[in-house]
RNA sequence: UGGGGAGUCGCCAAGUGGUAAGGCAACGGGUUUUGAUCCCGUCAUCCGUAGGUUCGAUCCCUACCUCCUCAGCCA
């Protein structure tokens, strides 16, 4: 019998999961979602979060949420306080309190003097530029400081007055004793403590010395009786050290680290730095653009938490290198919102249309479902008007072959209403087509025309009753690919300038009061949502277009 | 030219000594008052390359190639 859930597919961290629940050697995984609050969480961040909640959740287990907070000069209440709220947004609940690794200064301290008790730590005075040159190349092995003979007496005293307060920042450390000449450059008596007289966002004034990553990591794994500890690729190199750390103290629990490849994704950058300086070179309007990668940013474009989570789910998890498609991410959120979004007509870019021929209080308008394969959406009427909106793109007066659409003497059905001709374009002086004079068939509303077929379906809005709205149209913010692969380029120039475009369109009145973040479709158009912070019911209407519809047509 | 990883369809990704899951995309067809959705169908004689072991290898062995990663008092 499997505990594999049918949901989830089979990935190598699984298998290991599934082999220690079979051999006893765990009743109940713990895992551990381990953010340092130095910036939003970003779409990367998504793919663990859903790894490591989801295999909790999975496998009747527990996942905490950990602050990686031992470098204080980066960090933040507001980069903790978001991360927790996009903890949640995505759907998942970590268990008991949050934990912070700086909860754990005290016992990290009282492992760091057990370390050297046992001779395996000692107080290095070397620069940073020395202890580069001593600790070799790739291809050499690194040389030994001076510091490295110093007497267990010797270097308790010196890390007690580290702590103290007795040395300028930088200009000790503490280092774990391993080996100078090993082939692993982690392993070349790594640092594990150093001084900086920083302002933490939990401890305050309290510290003078802040202990590094791979010390901190492990142990605070192993207070926390992490089973699985979850990490991307890179610190594969880190595993040797995380197991010396854990091996060489008094602790009784040794979680085990595995590694599994980071997400890549195309035209976008996933590096908090990079997305960092997007934000303060202002090139974003912050941290939740809707243009960003960040989880925030999504939200406010209108992804959905079930989106993402679907996303994590098809992407997998492996250990090769992947750069994944944002055509996957947009399947997603078009797959979730078909099913959930309420269809409502809008206008992006308008053209007027008189409709020559209709009578008022004889011309009929007809109820719309709000769903077409939910009727439990209810429905809403779509009043017709002598004067409507129709989009300019649904117009031609070049008709390309195959064309679906209005174009001159031909018809088109207006969604929900009656089949509408084109008999006579309006053009200024500059020959553009400013207005369409057209006529309907009476005899259309609810029903095909005799004699002929009409294909084509084109949105429209009655001018009289349409809205007015803010519509904004997010593009890819990169122009290329994979805009930071060149190291020597800044990834700046190779900004989308046309990422964002922000249209005064319509919408039918039934958008009126929605709420923040109620999602449309807009028939034919694409996905909507209202926006998050700036879009005000009844007053000011303002949308994101969070993805476009699918277009067989405009691929030809 | 040190260490650690990875190479299976356009993109992800299972799999395993017994003759290549699935998803996305793509393509063909059907339904449709959204060129959407939905439905049906097609889509790797082949698993980086070359040898070897075997009745049989993508899975085992050997060599090679390519890519990623490591020299922060960042995480």
């Amino acid at each position: 019998m499997s505990n594999t859930p049918q949901s989830s597919a089979s990935n190598f961290i699984r298998s290991i999961i599934e082999v220690d629940i079979a051999s006893g050697k765990h009743a109940n995984i713990i895992t551990r979602f381990p953010p340092e609050p130095n910036g939003y969480l970003h779409i990367g961040h998504a793919k663990s979060i859903c790894l490591n909640f989801g295999l909790a959740q999975d496998y009747q287990g527990r996942c905490n949420l950990r602050f990686d907070d031992t470098n204080p000069e980066k960090e933040s209440q507001e980069y903790a306080r978001s991360i927790q709220d996009d903890v949640h947004w995505l759907g998942f609940q970590w268990d008991g309190e949050v934990r912070w690794a700086s909860d754990y200064f005290e016992q990290l301290y009282r492992f760091a003097i057990e370390l050297i008790e046992k001779g395996l730590a000692y107080v290095d005075d070397l620069t940073p530029e020395q202890m580069r040159e001593y600790r070799g190349t790739l291809t050499q092995a690194g040389k030994s400081s001076p510091s490295r003979e110093l007497s267990v007496i010797e270097n308790l005293d010196l890390f007690a007055r580290m702590r103290a307060g007795e040395f300028a920042d930088g200009s000790r450390v503490l280092r774990a004793k391993i080996d100078m000449a090993s082939s692993n450059m982690n392993l070349r008596d790594p640092v594990i403590y150093r001084i900086r007289r920083a302002h933490h966002i939990r401890t305050g004034d309290a510290w003078c010395i802040y202990p590094m990553y791979d010390y901190t990591h492990c142990i605070s794994d192993a207070l926390e009786g992490i089973t699985h500890s979850l990490c991307t690729l890179e610190f594969e190199d880190h595993r040797p050290l995380y197991d010396w750390v854990l091996d060489n103290l008094s602790i009784d629990c040794h979680p085990r680290q595995y590694e599994f490849s980071r997400l890549e994704l195309h035209y976008t950058i996933t590096s908090k730095r990079k997305l960092l300086q997007l934000v303060n070179d202002k090139h974003v309007s912050g941290w939740d653009d809707p243009r960003m990668p960040t989880v925030s940013g999504m939200r406010r474009r209108g992804y959905t938490p079930d989106s993402i989570r679907e996303f994590a789910k098809r992407i997998g998890v492996s250990k090769s290198n992947n750069t994944v498609d944002v055509g996957v991410l947009e399947g997603c959120v078009r797959e979730d919102l078909e099913m959930k979004a309420p269809r409502v007509m809008a206008v992006v870019n308008p053209l007027k249309v008189v409709v020559t021929n209709f009578i008022e209080g004889q011309t009929v308008s007809r109820m719309a479902s709000y769903h077409p394969q939910h009727p439990e959406f209810g429905e809403r009427l779509v009043p017709l008007g002598k004067e409507i909106w129709i989009e300019a793109d649904d117009f031609s007066e070049n008709p390309p072959v195959g064309w679906q659409r209005l174009a001159i003497g031909g018809e088109v059905r207006l969604r929900y209403s009656y089949v509408l001709r084109c008999d006579y374009v309006v053009k200024d002086a500059l020959g553009k087509v400013v207005e369409l004079r057209c006529s309907i068939d009476q005899d259309t509303l609810g029903k095909n025309p005799i004699g002929r077929k009409v294909k084509g379906v084109i949105h429209w809005l009655a001018i009289e009753h349409a809205l007015p709205a803010e519509i904004r149209l997010y593009d890819r913010l990169f122009t290329v690919p994979e805009p930071d692969v060149d190291k020597d380029v800044d990834f700046c120039t190779y900004l989308n300038q046309q990422s964002l475009q922000v249209v005064d369109g319509w919408v039918e009145a039934a958008v009126s009061e929605a709420a923040p973040e109620t999602h449309y479709q807009f028939e034919r158009i694409g996905y909507f949502c209202t926006d998050r912070y700036e879009h005000q019911p009844g007053k000011k209407i303002i949308l994101n277009r969070t993805v476009a519809l699918k277009d067989s047509w405009a691929k030809e």
